[in-house]
RNA sequence: GUGAGCGUAGCCCAGUGGUCUAAGGCGUCAGGUUGUGGCCCUGAAGAUCGAGGGUUCAAAUCCCUCCGCUCACCCCA
C-alpha cells in the first residue's frame, strides 16, 4: 500500500472546517489591509533561494528538495514564501506601481525535515509582504496585520516579540563583540554553540543549554550596538506599537533563521511549552530585492504555519463554522420514483438547492437512516401514491412533521424553509 | 542528522510464548414484516497482528534488521 510521504498529510473533511475558517480570515485580513493574492510557482531556480535565504542556513544546506528537472535546470520546492514573492515583483516591474506594493500567499512550502509537533516536510503558509517602504510606521502596521489575524481567529494569550538585529552597517561589530564575549568562555558551551559561534553567532543566544544560557545573560545586548538610523528606527516601531495598543515585549534574543532579515524581526508565540513555538514570524529584509538584482528597495513581512494555528484551534477550542450540508436528502421507493427522484434532484441542484439522493437499493427505513447521519433536516420521500399525485412528501427530520407538496412548487418551498432557517 | 517511546480491522484498543481458527467498542452495511430516521436489539462484512529474517515443538507475544508513526534535540511556520 502506498503511503503519503513522511512529514506529508491529507487535509480530510473533518479537518476542512479549520482550513476554511483560516483561508476566510486571512483573505478578509488581506483586504482590510490592502494585500493582493500572488500565487508563485511550487518550484522556483534553486539559486533563488540559496541567495537569498544564505548559503550557510540550515534551509539550503540540509532542507530543500532539489531536483534537475530533464532538460538540466537545478529548481527547488519553495522551502519559504518571501523570497519567490520577491522574485516575481522583480520580474514583473513592481516597483513602478505605488510603494509600497502589498502582497499575500496561501502556499505549500517545502523542507526536508525531521516531522514532528506542528513539523511537516510539505507545510502550508499564510503570508504577507509589504515591498518598496521602508517607514517604521510599516513596520508597526505589518506587525500589528499579524497579530489582528490571530486575534480574528480567536486564538488568545499569545505572546508578540520584536527585536532588531541591525542593518548590514551595524551587525557586523555587534557580532564581533558576540564572538569576541563567547570565545573566552568556549569551554562553558554546548557542541552545538561551539559551531554556532562560527556559522550565526546570533543563535548562541537563545541556546536552551543552561551554561549557555548563564554565558548569554553576559553578552553584549544587540540594542547598545545599533547604528544611529536603526536604533531610531527601532524606537519609532515601538512608538507606533504603543500607539496601536499593540502588548509588544521587547526580546533581545530574538533571532531568526533566515540571513536576509535587517532591523525589526517579530514573532508571535502561544501559551504554554511546545518546542514549535512560534505561531508566525517576520521581519524586515532591506537588503534582498537588490540582492536579486533589483534596485535598493525595503521591504517587511510575516509568514505564519497554517498547521500551527489549526493546532492552536483546537487547543483552545475554538469552535469553526461547520462545512456545508445538503439542503436535502431525497428517498425513493421503487424503479420508477427512482427515475422521478434522479430527474426531481436534477431540477433542485440546477435552482441552487443542495440535494443528497439516495443511492442504490434501499429499504425507506434504510434511506431515512442515510439522511440522518447525514444530518439532514429536510427529506423528500417520493413513491408511487406521490408519482400519481404529481407531489412529493416533505419530511422535517427535527419536528417530524410531513407535508404533501407538489412538485413543482417544491424548490420554492425548500428555499422558503432555508430562508427561515437562516434568519431563525 | 541524534535520542526516546510506539506500530493488532476505517478509527480507539484487549491480548506479553501454547486455550488466538486474535476479543471488545466506535463506525459501515443489513434486518427487527407490508412506505418513515435518531434510542434499543440481532446479524454481517472488515486483521497477510508494520515488513523481512531468526530462536522455539509452538511467536501478535522473545531476538535482529528495515520501514513507518509520535515526541524531543537541531532548525523553523
Amino acid at each position: 500500500m502506498y503511503k503519503a510521504p513522511r512529514g506529508t498529510s491529507d487535509i480530510l473533511s473533518e479537518e476542512q472546517a479549520y482550513w476554511r475558517y483560516i483561508e476566510a480570515k486571512a483573505v478578509d485580513l488581506s483586504r482590510l489591509y490592502g494585500y493582493q493574492r500572488l500565487d508563485t510557482p511550487v518550484f522556483e531556480d534553486a539559486g533563488l533561494f540559496a541567495r537569498s535565504i544564505g548559503d550557510n542556513t540550515d534551509i539550503v544546506t540540509k532542507e530543500m528538495y532539489t531536483f534537475e528537472d530533464r532538460s538540466g535546470n537545478l529548481l527547488a520546492l519553495r522551502p519559504e514564501g518571501t523570497a519567490p514573492v520577491c522574485r516575481a515583483y522583480l520580474e514583473h516591474g513592481m516597483s513602478n506601481l505605488p510603494q509600497p506594493v502589498k502582497l499575500y500567499y496561501l502556499a505549500a512550502i517545502f523542507r526536508y525535515e525531521r516531522p514532528q509537533a506542528g513539523r511537516y516536510r510539505q507545510h502550508y503558509q499564510f503570508g504577507f509582504e509589504a515591498i518598496g517602504e521602508s517607514d517604521p510606521a510599516l513596520d508597526a502596521e505589518v506587525i500589528d496585520t499579524a497579530w489582528q489575524f490571530f486575534g480574528s481567529l480567536g486564538i488568545k494569550q499569545l505572546s508578540l516579540y520584536i527585536n532588531s538585529i541591525g542593518c548590514k552597517g551595524c551587525r557586523p561589530a555587534y557580532l564581533d563583540a558576540l564572538k569576541q564575549h563567547y570565545s573566552t568562555r568556549t569551554s562553558k558551551l554546548c557542541e552545538d554553540c561551539k559551531t554556532r559561534l562560527g556559522k550565526n553567532p546570533l543563535r548562541l543566544l537563545d541556546c536552551k543549554q543552561v551554561s549557555c544560557q548563564d554565558a548569554a545573560v553576559s553578552a553584549p545586548k544587540g540594542a547598545d550596538y545599533l547604528c544611529a538610523e536603526c536604533g531610531a528606527h527601532f524606537a519609532a516601531v515601538q512608538k507606533y506599537l504603543h500607539a496601536l495598543n499593540l502588548p509588544f515585549q521587547i526580546n533581545n534574543r530574538l533571532v531568526r533563521g533566515l540571513d536576509y532579515y535587517t532591523k525589526t524581526v517579530f514573532e508571535i508565540q502561544p501559551p504554554g511549552e511546545g518546542a514549535q513555538s512560534a505561531l508566525g514570524g517576520g521581519g524586515r529584509y532591506d537588503d534582498l530585492i537588490e540582492e536579486l538584482g533589483g534596485n535598493p528597495t525595503p521591504a517587511i513581512g510575516f509568514a505564519s504555519g497554517m498547521e500551527r494555528v489549526v493546532l492552536n484551534l483546537k487547543r483552545q477550542e475554538v469552535s469553526v463554522p461547520g462545512l456545508p450540508k445538503p439542503d436535502v436528502f431525497i428517498a425513493y421507493l421503487g424503479d420508477e420514483a427512482k427515475l422521478e427522484a434522479v430527474k426531481l434532484a436534477s431540477d433542485l441542484r440546477q435552482n441552487g438547492i443542495a440535494v443528497a439522493l439516495a443511492t442504490g437499493v434501499r429499504s425507506l427505513k434504510s434511506q431515512l437512516r442515510q439522511a440522518d447521519s447525514l444530518d439532514n433536516k429536510q427529506v423528500v420521500i417520493i413513491g408511487e401514491e406521490e408519482i400519481k399525485r404529481g407531489t412529493v412528501t416533505l419530511r422535517n427530520m427535527v419536528t417530524k412533521e410531513q407535508q404533501v407538496v407538489s412538485q413543482a412548487m417544491l424548490g420554492e418551498t425548500l428555499k422558503q424553509s432555508h430562508v427561515r432557517e437562516k434568519n431563525g
